[in-house]
DNA sequence: GTTTGTATAACTGTCGACAGTCGTCAATCG
DNA sequence: CGATTGACGACTGTCGACAGTTATACAAAC
């Protein structure tokens, strides 16, 4: 294993086409390139990306079961389009699986747990001074995706993974309207508090706080 | 539309490939034709179904979305295998998911929540009284999708679809330690009076004794 | 001007085939 | 006798092609 042959840049790049066509769309659709509703033509995509619709189509099978684009019979591969009531839904769903989260969490929290937080928080602050909005975003999910993680149930995790992915629908509307640098570090250090405090109360009313103002961001950004 | 051919049996059965290989997998699967950490082979496969791989590829990757099939990359797909401490996590996250939907039901409990709930119930009583031990789980888990439909968040009825496509796994482990059936009808009455109370402290005492329950029925019978 | 019918074009669903890779097993060497 | 290496076989990843279906644009009729 240690003596295995590695590719130039350092790392092993065995990446089949699939996952290369998948991540190529994931970004595209984040990014906008692909309008929600519009649909993707695969003769066109595997003419572009220079691959055959073999790949295209398992790559799209597999952004249709993270719920970024829906399949329609005979029709075709469109980018999903999230409206209010569909993201209420996913920050209620949000809501329950880290109340669960924090609350297990709590039970077991640890000194590896807190320093493993505390250290995500630190580059959490680090990249909300920073103008990469998209940064910002994905350091504040791995933040809650590490208290997940910690909490212990992988099965938690994945579902938690796929919500973020439905999230990332529509990241372009949050980074426009996420909170300023301070409210973000004292935010989550009150999460760290009530893990510390032991107290299964105040950790259930600090994760209904988090969530509830994130959520209010997104909507009113969609409300627009 | 209206006009539009049908199949003899009277249903418009345009059905593609893809579903009826899914449909037939998970059946195989569910069956135990196919043993857990068992290995599919797609040719073989598409020469026994009559079929190109191209289908079975898709049907494969459908399945493996929902957690029946885990694919090794370049070694094809094995029907997935649930450990104990994958059981605990499935039925940990049940109970989250339910918590929450049954919390948000009782907010919006209405009479024609009530009756559906009612009239599943006798449902699922008939089906305890038959032998048939998967109609039994079958309208078990109808009912606890039903509940979670009415809670009205969709998301949440789709992480819970994801669970129960897990819990098929273990099917036949599940049929052989179930319930009795008066223990099943008054055990789910006994959710629905907590519903009826509008205590939602109650709700979550009935739901969690409930998951518990079965739970504990499915880990002993793993655990065997 | 609106609607209906038709023909064309493009696309998806499905298929068979080829190349590269991995596991297996036997032969060889220490 | 055990370990290693090489070849063989089977399989997956990928490709190009064909058939049926759907959408679209245009022409004809009302």
């Amino acid at each position: 294993m240690a003596s295995s042959p590695v590719a130039p840049g350092g790392f092993i790049q065995q990446q089949n086409l699939v996952e290369q066509v998948a991540d190529y769309l994931t970004q595209a659709i984040i990014q906008q390139h692909f309008l929600p509703g519009e649909r993707l033509s695969e003769v066109q995509l595997s003419r572009d990306l220079g691959v055959s619709r073999a790949p295209v189509r398992e790559a799209a099978r597999l952004l249709e079961s993270r719920g970024l684009l829906i399949s329609k019979p005979r029709r075709g591969f469109f980018v999903r389009a999230l409206n209010a009531v569909e993201l209420e839904d996913v920050f209620d769903l949000r809501l329950c699986l880290e109340r669960h989260a924090i609350q297990r969490l709590s039970e077991r929290y640890s000194g590896d747990a807190e320093r493993a937080l505390k250290q995500q928080v630190e580059i959490l602050c680090a990249a909300a001074a920073s103008n990469d909005g998209t940064r910002r975003i994905e350091e504040d999910l791995q933040f809650h995706r590490l208290m997940i993680h910690l909490a212990g149930n992988e099965r938690l995790l994945r579902a938690f993974d796929g919500l973020t992915h439905e999230l990332r629908l529509c990241i372009t509307l949050i980074t426009k309207t996420h909170e300023a640098p301070d409210t973000i570090a004292t935010s989550h250090f009150k999460l760290l508090d009530a893990l510390g405090s032991g107290s299964s109360e105040a950790c259930r009313e600090a994760i209904d706080y988090h969530i509830g103002v994130a959520r209010d961001f997104v909507v009113s950004g969609v409300g627009e």
